[in-house]
RNA sequence: GCCCUUGUGGCGGAAUGGCAGACGCGGCGGACUCAAAAUCCGUUGUCGCAAGACAUGUGGGUUCGAGUCCCACCGAGGGCACCA
């Protein structure tokens, strides 16, 4: 075909279209088309007589902190990507949004600007209600849910209650991190490197009452069931909730102690090395360690070292690099297989919270017992036989061995040895196989306000009282008449007109549980919430779970890889228990998206590197963000906003968008009449960006999308030219492509095409395999691994006839130079490698 | 310390064991313009006039063929960190 000279397209516009002079007025684009979606709602979602597939897809429901950032427009573009391509492949999707509405930014700005923290939320809420409109994500406007709105947080109630009768809710005292500053318990997640994230004061541990939730009765399930999201779930995620969770199997190992009737029991993971246990440890904060010390010689000393230890901040305790100290209790424990004496000491390198508090020092195969013996001269008897002696070395050897100086279990290897010791342990009633876990039950309750009030009441005489269920919700008293200063106390037991009540059960005068949810128990089942938000009778009927639940594609940062998930995943267990929901795991499938930075760090106002969403949206247009955002590489990775080009993005919109001004075929126009380079490569952009979608690699199906975009480009100006049927289905898919990241853009191009609203529901074209298979193909012809030619050939062409042509070939007789061939790899019709003789 | 992930042009990134660098950003040259912006066309891994050679962190290995698989090392990022 004929090269027109460069510049001889405006010409063609000029006579082929009336529209050539428009130029790309995002503005204009998005104003004239949120006010038509508004109207017909297109992706309404869950009526009774829709016949599609369901697909749930859901993104991590936002805190209304301010206005939406960057993050969530990288995590809901790349939601409503997955979202809107189901809808195109003819699936019901309900893709619904929310908001985490309860936490501390609330109360904080109520005690620094003395806002209300409802009003606070709620403005917020409106702010990025409006942001996330305009954003112009697919979610179903009619499924709106707070969860500071007592029409949710009833059901945080009503789930409470039923944990509560079943023995899942409780209350226990015990050491929690504590702020002397600001008089408050603190969520772990609010001690950073061991200081308080509000003040910066040295965190440390106070002993109180509070509500757990029995998540450590789940934790084989919790672990046992990653199963079944393998493959779905990234895997680094999984790992994190294994090593959170932390099973580890071993035996528990009863110690008789001088001067006590009842044994100490100890756990271990290596019941094999008590022939080398050579003394005993106890958590220094431990009752036991109080009961053993009480009435000793050592008592003071062991007093004086506990206060030290209770002072000791989070940071100290934390570094592994800290030497070992500890109190020697002048009591022995007898060690169950050759009746030696253990020297008894409390130390605070063993936790009190963990096991049973207690353990048998293996100082040979412990690195921990080895430093705390060469602290305190204790001897080093070596079990596993080994070059190296960790008397000299100050390294305990950890691995598999043969044992030694072990009685029975000398020559055997670690795992015969184990089961050797339990069974010998088990037949004399000395000790058991057991398994421990890391994971600790839940706390829950915090002594706060804007939170989900715990719905117990207390009794002198009945103690711990539901409320009644036809009492819920235990709605907040107004913020207005407290004091929202943390002092130790929830700020709710203040308010006698709120917290005296009479007792359900006799009818005394008894008082509220002050405390208020941690806000994870809100993130813990929203998305069962979401079937119905307005449902008044029930957390959610369990019969639209079955429709719907569980969720098909979750999306949302991977710093909720532990927490949220492992705390969902547990919910969701119980409510399969309660017989709620089929299901056993809430998420099937899990896209971390990485994080949007700025010069290589996180954005921050401190740090002044902050780029404002709402700046770039208004400087580009939403579909350049959303497209730039997509397509700036892998979902899971982080995106440099330094590195990426939102100019660069809205000029390819606007070069698409131009595409659609310019097709003169008329609507209908059968494109098996048109070009047929063009067909092909509709067919291989659909169907290339159709896998790429499936498999998250989003960027890589906008980059299709560029390139039918360009051979449309060349198509009109210098080919089949605008009047042709397959430019027209080719812009068309253009748009259907485009519709599922930059929906202004796409919708605009669809009305343009002389289409009715909405491209959204226009479906993904059917794609004919034919036209994927081309007619010819390029086949490689290799001489020793490299490229020495190429060959146009029929793509059905057999190997010996491609042999022969390869072996034909100029350029590849002329890279032999003579040598005789050795060996011809032929992979018809792509490729062939001629291996000469060396 | 232990565990995981990851190293590809100036940059973001593509690539079922089969043409490395798709697509884009940036750069360069050109067209249009009084001029600029916008737009469009061309070009762009390195060295070399060229033929060609060299190129996916480094070194080995498997293979007809390795960015891709295996081993070792180096660098970057992340997670866990007294859990007995």
């Amino acid at each position: 075909m004929a090269r027109l000279p460069a510049g001889s397209r405006a010409v063609v516009v000029l006579e082929g279209s009336t529209m050539s002079d428009e130029v790309y007025d995002f503005e204009a684009i998005q104003a004239r088309w949120l006010p038509v979606w508004d109207d017909i709602a297109p992706f309404r979602s869950g009526r009774p007589d829709d016949p599609r597939p369901k697909k749930y897809v859901l993104d991590m429901f936002p805190y209304p902190s301010g206005d939406l950032h960057m993050g969530h427009a990288e995590a809901y573009a790349l939601g409503d990507v997955i979202a809107r391509y189901w809808v195109q492949r003819g699936f019901n999707v309900m893709h619904p949004i929310g908001w985490d509405a309860f936490g501390l930014p609330a109360e904080n700005a109520a005690i620094k600007r003395g806002a209300d923290p409802r009003a606070w939320t709620y403005e917020n809420i409106a702010t990025q209600k409006a942001s996330m409109r305009r954003y112009a994500c697919s979610f179903d406007w009619d499924r709106v849910l707070n969860t500071c709105d007592p029409e949710y947080y009833r059901w945080n109630q009503w789930f409470f209650i039923e944990m509560f009768k079943r023995g899942l809710a409780y209350r226990k005292a015990s050491a929690v991190n504590w702020c002397p500053s600001c008089q408050t318990v603190l969520a772990n997640e609010q001690v950073v490197q061991g200081l308080c994230e509000r003040c910066d004061s040295v965190v440390t541990k106070k002993k109180l009452t509070q509500w757990y939730l029995r998540i450590t009765d789940y934790a084989d399930r919790l672990l046992d069931d990653m199963a079944q999201l393998e493959g779905t779930w990234p895997e680094k995620v999984l790992l994190m909730q294994r090593n959170w969770i932390g099973r580890s199997t071993g035996a528990e190992v009863h110690f008789a102690v001088e001067g006590r009737t009842e044994p100490v029991t100890v756990y271990t993971t290596r019941p094999d090395t008590l022939f080398g246990a050579t003394f005993f440890v106890v958590a220094a904060d431990s009752e036991l360690a109080a009961e053993l010390a009480a009435g000793t010689p050592a008592e003071p000393e062991f007093l004086a070292y506990l206060e030290r230890t209770k002072q000791a901040s989070e940071i100290e305790r934390l570094s592994t690099e800290r030497p070992k100290t500890g109190v020697f209790l002048e009591r022995y424990a007898i060690n169950p297989v050759n009746g030696e004496r253990l020297p008894i000491y409390a130390a605070d390198y063993v936790l009190a919270d963990y096991g049973t508090g207690a353990i048998m020092a293996v100082p040979c195969g412990d690195q921990r017992d080895l430093d705390f013996a060469r602290a305190y001269n204790l001897p080093v008897v070596n079990v596993i036989e080994s070059d190296t002696d960790p008397n000299e070395t100050g390294v305990a050897v950890t691995g598999d061995g043969r044992h030694i100086n072990s009685g029975f279990l000398d020559g055997l290897g670690k795992a015969e040895a184990i089961a050797a010791m339990t069974a010998w342990l088990d037949e004399r009633g000395l000790g058991t196989a057991s398994t421990n876990y890391r994971l600790r039950d839940w706390l829950i309750s915090r002594q706060r306000f804007w939170g989900t009030p715990i719905p117990i009441i207390h009794c002198e005489r009945c103690g711990e009282v539901p409320v009644p269920a036809e009492q819920l919700p235990v709605t907040l008293p107004e913020a207005r008449d407290l004091d929202l200063t943390p002092k130790g106390a929830s700020p709710l037991g203040a308010a006698d007109d709120w917290a005296i009540v009479t007792c359900p059960t006799c009818g005394g005068s008894a008082r509220r549980d002050p405390d208020t949810m941690d806000t994870f128990v809100d993130s813990s089942w929203y998305f069962l919430r979401f079937l119905d938000p307005s449902d008044e009778t029930r957390a959610f009927d369990p019969e639209a779970a079955r429709q719907w639940f569980p969720v098909d594609q979750y999306v949302g940062g991977v710093t909720h890889a532990i927490l949220h998930l492992l705390y969902s995943r547990f919910f969701t267990k119980v409510m399969h228990d309660m017989g709620l929901v089929e299901a056993v795991e809430p998420f099937t499938r899990l896209l971390n998206q990485g994080m949007v930075l700025m010069d290589g760090s996180a954005m921050s106002k401190s740090r002044g590197n902050l780029v404002r969403l709402s700046d770039e949206l208004a400087t580009h247009g939403v579909d350049a963000i959303r497209l730039t955002l997509v397509f700036a590489g892998p979902p899971e990775d982080d995106i440099d906003w330094a590195d990426v080009s939102p100019a660069g993005s809205k000029k390819f919109l606007a070069r698409a968008w131009r595409l659609a001004g310019e097709v003169q075929a008329p609507v209908g126009a059968d494109p098996r009449t048109g070009d047929l380079a063009v067909r092909r490569a509709t067919a291989r952009a659909l169907h290339e960006a159709a896998q790429a979608v499936e498999s998250y690699r989003f960027n890589v199906a906008i980059a299709k999308t560029m390139e039918l975009v360009n051979v449309t480009r060349k198509a009109i100006d210098t080919g089949a030219g605008p009047a042709d049927p397959a430019v027209r289905a080719a812009v068309e898919a253009i748009a259907i492509m485009l519709s599922l990241v930059a929906p202004y853009t796409a919708e605009d191009m669809w009305a343009r095409l002389g289409h009715e609203p909405s491209v959204f529901l226009a479906g993904w074209p059917a794609v004919d395999p034919a036209l994927l298979v081309d007619d010819t193909v390029t086949c490689i012809v290799q001489v020793a691994g490299k490229v020495r030619g190429r060959l146009e050939v029929p793509a059905d062409i057999t190997a010996d006839a491609l042999q022969e042509l390869a072996l034909a070939d100029v350029d590849v007789q002329r890279s032999l130079a003579g040598r005789a061939v050795r060996t011809v790899v032929v992979r018809a019709p792509k490729l062939v490698n001629i291996v000469p003789e060396a």
